[in-house]
RNA sequence: GGACGCGUAGCUCAGUUGGUUAGAGCGCUCGCUUCACACGCGAGAGGUCCACGGUUCGAGUCCGUGCGUGUCCACCA
């Protein structure tokens, strides 16, 4: 055996132990395996950025689960792929190279964007490695590829087919410095502080008091509303109400909508101030008003703000009005906006023409496929539900932007109805391709759809890609749904919802049988760490520089899954360090009394506490096993943390410690079983840490415990399968530990050395362990330096 | 405003079918040069398990209410 160095040095043997993986091919995804199928659908990171700590605790935690499953024997299928493209990639690209897209020509952007973006993706790449990710890279994907347009296109054409995708002109969430239509679920809220401006309106001369935060939206007025219950309205409804500065007529209708202590009791409905006055417009069958523009300036034609951005427009209006002596007052407020969550604009509502996919009319099929899918840990199934629930808006999937998935659709000049690429052309961009059909109504002059689809069109296939890839390894029947899907809880409204709707219009399937929920890391109370924030002061890669991967894979299993946590460098340096050093002493101390050992020869006599021991550490094996079953990685380790330092290091090995110095005091046999028992114990505890701390436990194995086993690496070796421990023998154990404590502490009060003699100890306990007792004196002894051992035995 | 968490030792947290004396790590105190490890070992101090009410022979654990805290969603008139 090499000897071992005196101090464990992670960052050197990390990069050899990779090296050595990468040699071997240990973790590949191999065509012939004939093992079960365990497939993990695992989060492509959005290209918009730098990694932070948070993906690397969730991302790893994951890691952990395909290290375990491997294990246990199945053929793991997993994969990484990157989210390369899509407004994220196109901020981060505008924001590198000082660039707005709209500025310069679309190819010259798109190929920033390709140079950037891949720029990222080895940096990832490169840190995933670094950190002994166990994926095989020879599935990686990446949701800008041709095959992935592919896909995607066809996912669209195919949906779009069968009705389930939809063109429609109508109002849509709008970002005006994005220029592009949004999801709902791409929104984030924003409290402003605004003003609730009361403005006298009038129904023939009697006055009307309305109150309203967009007074700039005062030309777009199509109606007012009052609450059907209001006493103080109900004798105008019906009449006219004429709207200032403007000076036109709209009527006064009821809605149930309307709160009636809320402002006045009386709400303008503008085109489109927010999202109600979109139900009501359509719900009423009211009359559109232009007031506002893409760009987010005011129409051509509105009268004395046109032209002005929105902001200006308001102030605008408010001293006009106030002018004139309409307006009555002007209430400070703080109030909630929807903005856009990639840049924090104001989000808008203009209508336009885009494409959707139907959601809302599939809603119980949706909440039925959430209901079959195990979510782990359960509780997070709720967020589904409730999104899926409270929906409102069909799943709008086209942008306005340039670096994506050209949607791939021409439009007939005459008609205007929609024609769709042929699935053998795809991918197809229709800005460099024209279209050669004829439209029904016998026209052949096409326009090109411009807009791409949104990135969550193409990432919420990735069970489907992930099948296409298996495929060219033989693995086809079966696949779907895939075993796992692992990602945050923060995005399950988009990633998860998406995947599980695209997966039940594709296959009628749920995608996965579970999924794993993980925490986010929060830098400080209420603030969480993101890519866009960037407030992370520490990067993963000087992270992983100065404290190894091990120490950040141990710290990142610290908790329960899906449970937030907080970031504390120091102690995850203290902890992780502590742990790595005591693995590495005590592995130095048990394989340098292997050097004779023969894992063959069974000793005839294993002693009761060799036994024990032994028994301890397969009822530690169970205990793991049933918690990363249920995807509980921090609540695993605890369990083997518990059975390695304290009954492993510090009472086993100071019990037989004497036994394998000094055969000639206790015997060659003895020491043998002593023998037999660390060799068990210390490979069990390494095969259950391999799946944290995969490095340091690798070069454990291969300086001395390869030979023994034979398996090239320890993560090729199999996870424990003990039978269901002996309780007898694990309540001897205690009651030895107990009396041993006694010892202990009776030194301890006298300070005196561990090693001091005493005259007597006196072992307590039930009468029925008096012969393993017995036969355990000599250790006992050995370890308390009791001149006597008196027995209490009832 | 709704949903879902959380509130246990100074700090970070565990405590999954309700059951002896509530646990771990860090920190603190005292001691131990002990032949794997002082990045260690041993011992100790430290808790009205947020509050109040209820169910029960028995509640940190179950139920209700309140308070505090966090996340997600809604709230733009």
């Amino acid at each position: 055996m090499e000897p071992f160095e005196k101090r464990y040095d992670g960052l050197t043997v990390e990069e050899s132990m990779q090296r050595f993986w990468e040699e071997n091919h240990i973790y590949d995804f191999a065509a012939d395996d004939t093992k079960p199928l365990y497939s993990i659908d695992t989060p492509p990171p959005t290209i918009s950025g730098s990694l932070h700590i948070g993906h690397i605790f969730s991302y790893t935690q994951a890691e952990m689960i395909a290290r375990y499953r491997r294990m246990q024997g199945y053929h793991v299928f997993y994969p990484f792929g990157f989210d390369d493209n899509g407004l994220p990639s196109e901020r981060l690209v505008e924001k590198e190279t000082g660039l707005m897209a709209r500025d310069v020509p679309r190819e010259e952007f798109r190929q920033k964007c390709v140079e950037i973006t891949q720029k990222y993706e080895a940096e990832f790449k490169a840190l995933w490695q670094r950190m002994g990710f166990s994926c095989d890279w020879n599935l990686q994907y990446s949701t800008v590829s041709e095959n992935t347009q592919r896909l995607s296109q066809t996912s669209f054409i195919e949906l779009a087919q069968a009705g389930h995708a939809y063109l429609q002109e109508s109002p849509v969430l709008w970002c005006t410095e994005c220029q592009t239509s949004i999801a709902q679920a791409e929104l984030d809220s924003k409290d402003v502080d605004s003003y609730f401006h009361h403005i006298h309106f009038h129904i023939g001369d009697q006055p009307l008091e309305i109150a309203t935060t967009r007074p700039e939206m005062l030309y777009g007025v199509v109606c007012v509303f009052v609450n059907p219950d209001d006493a103080r309205y109900r004798h105008l409804v019906g009449q006219m109400v004429t709207v200032p500065l403007y000076g036109f007529e709209v009527p006064l209708l009821t809605d149930d909508k309307v709160a009636i202590d809320k402002g006045t009791g009386a709400v303008m409905c503008a085109t489109f101030g927010d999202s109600t006055d979109v139900e009501w417009v359509a719900g009423h069958g009211l009359p559109y008003k232009k007031v506002l523009l893409a760009d987010g300036a005011i129409a051509p034609g509105v009268p004395f703000v046109a032209g002005m951005k929105v902001r200006a427009a308001r102030k605008e209006i408010v001293r006009l009005l106030e002018e004139r002596g309409l307006l009555l007052k002007s209430e400070k407020l703080t109030h909630t906006v929807s903005v856009h969550e990639r840049c924090g604009t104001e989000v808008e509502i203009i209508p336009s023409r885009q494409w959707y996919i139907d959601v809302l009319s599939r809603k119980d099929e949706l909440l039925a496929a959430g209901d079959k899918i195990q979510w782990h840990p359960p509780q997070m199934k709720t967020r589904y539900v409730n999104w899926v629930t409270n929906l409102k808006w069909d799943w709008c999937i086209s942008r306005q932007r340039y670096f994506g998935i050209p949607i791939p659709v021409w439009y007939c000049k005459a008609c205007g109805k929609p024609a769709y690429a042929a699935l053998e052309q795809l991918p197809v961009n229709p800005l460099e391709t024209d279209y050669d059909g004829i439209c029904a109504c016998g026209c052949h002059d096409f326009l090109p759809d411009k807009a791409v689809l949104d990135t969550w069109a193409t990432s919420s296939i990735t069970p489907l890609l992930n099948r296409d890839k298996a495929k060219e390894y033989g693995v086809d029947e079966g696949f779907m749904p895939m075993s796992m899907r692992t990602q945050a809880h923060e995005i399950i409204r988009t990633w998860a919802f998406y995947t599980i709707a695209k997966s039940l219009y594709h296959t009628n399937e749920i995608p996965w049988f579970d999924t794993m929920i993980c925490g986010f890391v929060l830098a400080k109370p209420g603030e969480k760490i993101s890519k866009s924030k960037s407030n992370s002061k520490l990067s993963p890669g000087e992270l992983i520089q100065s404290y190894s991967a091990d120490a950040i894979r141990y710290w990142a299993a610290n908790a329960r899954l899906g449970t937030d946590t907080y970031f504390d460098i120091q102690d995850m340096q203290d902890t992780s360090k502590r742990f790595m050093t005591k693995l590495w002493n005590s592995s130095k101390f048990v394989l340098s009394h292997l050097h004779d050992f023969d894992p063959a020869h069974r000793p005839e006599r294993l002693l009761p506490i060799d036994r024990w021991i032994m028994e301890r550490t397969n009822a530690a094996v169970l205990e793991a096993a049933k918690w990363l079953d249920e995807y509980e990685v921090g609540l695993a380790r605890k369990v083997v943390d518990d059975l390695f330092w304290k009954d492993l290091c510090d009472n086993y090995i100071e019990i037989a410690k004497e036994r394998l110095y000094q055969p000639d005091l206790h015997g060659e046999e003895p020491r043998r079983a002593a023998q037999h028992a660390i060799y068990y114990c210390l490979l069990t505890v390494l095969k259950m840490y391999a799946i944290y701390i995969p490095h340091e436990v690798e070069y454990i194995y291969q300086k001395g415990l390869r030979g023994f086993v034979g398996a090239l690496s320890i993560h090729l070796t199999e996870w424990p399968k003990p039978p269901a421990p002996n309780a007898e023998l694990l309540a001897f154990g205690e009651t030895l530990i107990a009396a041993l404590t006694e010892v202990r502490r009776y030194k301890a009060e006298r300070n005196l050395s561990m090693r001091a003699d005493i005259d007597r100890a006196v072992i307590a306990g039930d009468a029925k362990y008096r012969d393993w007792l017995l036969e355990t004196e000599k250790d006992f002894v050995a370890c308390t330096h009791a001149g006597e051992v008196i027995y209490d035995l009832k």
